[in-house]
DNA sequence: TGTCCACAGGAAATACGGGGGT
DNA sequence: ACCCCCGTATTTCCTGTGGACA
C-alpha cells in the first residue's frame, strides 16, 4: 500500500535508509578523525598485509647500525604522493625508537612536516619548536637567531637524533640556507649523532642543490614504488571492513577502484577518496556500491576538485578565471589571446569594483590557472600579429557552470 | 630578408603588513 | 616609539622572440 501522509513517507524513507545503510563508522574514512593510536593500528594492519615489505626491510638495514653504535649516513626517500612515505617512516621511526630504548640506546626522532609550502624561515621556526628551542614566532626574528636557539637546545643531548624532513622541496626560497644549516652546521654544533631523513616526491631533487651542500651530503637512497592494484585492494579492504557494513560493496567495484587508482598514480589517498565518495553515493541511492556508482564518483570527485580549488583561491585568481570564461564565451569555443582575456578581466574587475592588476601580473595568474588545469594555454606566434598564449577552457561545461556560480557568489553578483 | 607585433617571462624595486627587541 | 627583520603581492623595467608580412 502506498504511503499516504508526509509522516508515512518520512518513516518509510528513514526505515529504508536504515535498512540500506552503507557506512558504519565514518571516522575510518577520514584519517583526520582518528586518534593517533587508531591511526597506528590501521597502519600496522596495512603493513601486516605485506604491503611495503621491501621498503621496511631496506629501512631496517639502513638503521640497523644504530643498535651497534654505528653512525648510519643520511637517507633520501623518494616516491610519488600517496605512496605512504610519511606513514611508513613515522611508523618505522616509532618502532625503531622503541626498540632502541629497550636496548639502552638513546634515539630521538622529530618529524618536521613541510607538507605545505613554506619559506626557510617557517621551516627553521618549526624545527626550533619541535626541539623545544623556542615558541612559535611568526616573523621578525632573524634566521641566525633561530639557528642558534636550535643548536643550544640540542647542544648537550647525546645519543642519536633523527630529523625526518618531510617534503623537503616545499621549502621555497633560500632552500640552500635551510639545508646548509641541517647538513653542515648543525652536526658540528651538537654532540648527538645526527641522521637526516629527507622525503621528497621529486626524483631529481638533489640535482638543484648548492654544490657545496651536495658534496657534503652523503646519502643512501630509497625509492617507494607506487602501489599496484593488488596493494590498493588490500588497503581498500581493510578500510571497508572497518568503516562499512558487511556486504555493501560489490567485489567488482573494489577491483575497479583499485584498478583506477593504481592505473593513474598508485596513490592510496585517491583510492580511499574514491571509496568514500562511492560509499556516500551508495548511501544516498540506498544501494550497494556498484560499478556505476564508482563511475559517478569519479566524475564528482573531478568536479569537486575544481570547485574546492577555486573556493580557496585568492580573489584575483577568481577574477582572472571569470575573465577567461567570459572571453571564452564570447569567442564561441575558439581560443582566446592573452590580450582578449585581459580586457575581459578588466571589465569584470570594473563591474565588481575591484582594482585590476597589471598585465604582467595577469600573465602570472594565467600561468597559475594553467597549472591547476583550469585552462590550457600554449604560446603561439602569429608572425607580425604578435605572440600570445592561446587559451582554451579545458573543463566540461557543467563544471564551468558550477565554477561560474562560485565566482558569482563570491563577488555578490546576480544571475 | 629584415621588420615588427604582442606579448612572454626574468629581475629588481616597491608597497604593505606585522612581529620582535629595546 | 623606534628600528630591525621577515613575508607576500604587485609593479616597473626590461630583454627576448617566432614567424607573417612587406
Amino acid at each position: 500500500m502506498e504511503p499516504q501522509t508526509v509522516r508515512d513517507r518520512m518513516v518509510d524513507r528513514i526505515q529504508h535508509m536504515l535498512k540500506h545503510a552503507v557506512i558504519k563508522d565514518p571516522r575510518f574514512l577520514d584519517d583526520e578523525q582518528l586518534i593517533r593510536a587508531e591511526q597506528l593500528a590501521l597502519i600496522e594492519e596495512i603493513f601486516n598485509a605485506s604491503v611495503r615489505d621491501t621498503e621496511i626491510e631496506e629501512l631496517s638495514s639502513h638503521f640497523a647500525g644504530i643498535l651497534r653504535g654505528d653512525h648510519p649516513c643520511h637517507l633520501a626517500v623518494w616516491g610519488k604522493t600517496g605512496t605512504g612515505k610519511t606513514l611508513t617512516l613515522t611508523y618505522f621511526l616509532n618502532l625503531l625508537t622503541e626498540l632502541a630504548k629497550s636496548r639502552q640506546v638513546d634515539v630521538r626522532h622529530v618529524h618536521l612536516d613541510l607538507s605545505t609550502p613554506q619559506p626557510c624561515f617557517r621551516a627553521l621556526n618549526n624545527l626550533a619548536c619541535l626541539v623545544g628551542a623556542s615558541k612559535s614566532h611568526k616573523k621578525g626574528i632573524s634566521l641566525e637567531e633561530l639557528m642558534v636557539n636550535t643548536e643550544e637546545a640540542l647542544a648537550d643531548q647525546s645519543g642519536y637524533l633523527i630529523i625526518f624532513v618531510d617534503e623537503v622541496d616545499n621549502v621555497r626560497r633560500d632552500r640552500d640556507t635551510f639545508l646548509k644549516f641541517l647538513v653542515r652546521r648543525l652536526p658540528q654544533k651538537i654532540r648527538a649523532r645526527l641522521i637526516l631523513v629527507f622525503v621528497s616526491n621529486r626524483l631529481n631533487w638533489p640535482d638543484q642543490l648548492d654544490p657545496r651542500v651536495k658534496s657534503f651530503l652523503k646519502l643512501n637512497e630509497l625509492l617507494f614504488k607506487p602501489y599496484d592494484a593488488r596493494d590498493l585492494e588490500h588497503i581498500l579492504n581493510i578500510r571497508i571492513e572497518k568503516a562499512l557494513y558487511p556486504d555493501t560493496v560489490e567485489l567488482a567495484a573494489i577491483k575497479k577502484i583499485g584498478g583506477l587508482a593504481g592505473h593513474d598514480h598508485g596513490d592510496a589517498r585517491k583510492a580511499v577518496a574514491l571509496l568514500v565518495k562511492s560509499a556516500y553515493l551508495a548511501e544516498k541511492a540506498g544501494t550497494k556500491i556498484t560499478l556505476a556508482l564508482v563511475d559517478q564518483a569519479v566524475d564528482e570527485l573531478h568536479c569537486d576538485r575544481y570547485v574546492a580549488l577555486l573556493r580557496t583561491a585568492p580573489v584575483q585568481l577568481k577574477a582572472a578565471l571569470a575573465g577567461v570564461i567570459e572571453a571564452s564565451d564570447r569567442a564561441k569555443g575558439r581560443a582566446v589571446a592573452t590580450g582578449g582575456a585581459f580586457d575581459a578581466y578588466r571589465r569584470f574587475c570594473d563591474r565588481v569594483g575591484q582594482r585590476p592588476l597589471s598585465g604582467r601580473a595577469f600573465g602570472d595568474l594565467l600561468a597559475e590557472l594553467d597549472v591547476h588545469a583550469f585552462i590550457r594555454s600554449s604560446v603561439v606566434s602569429h608572425g607580425r600579429r604578435g605572440r600570445t598564449r592561446e587559451i582554451t577552457l579545458d573543463i566540461p561545461r557543467e563544471i564551468v557552470a558550477q565554477l561560474s556560480d562560485v565566482i558569482r557568489m563570491d563577488f555578490n553578483l546576480r544571475r
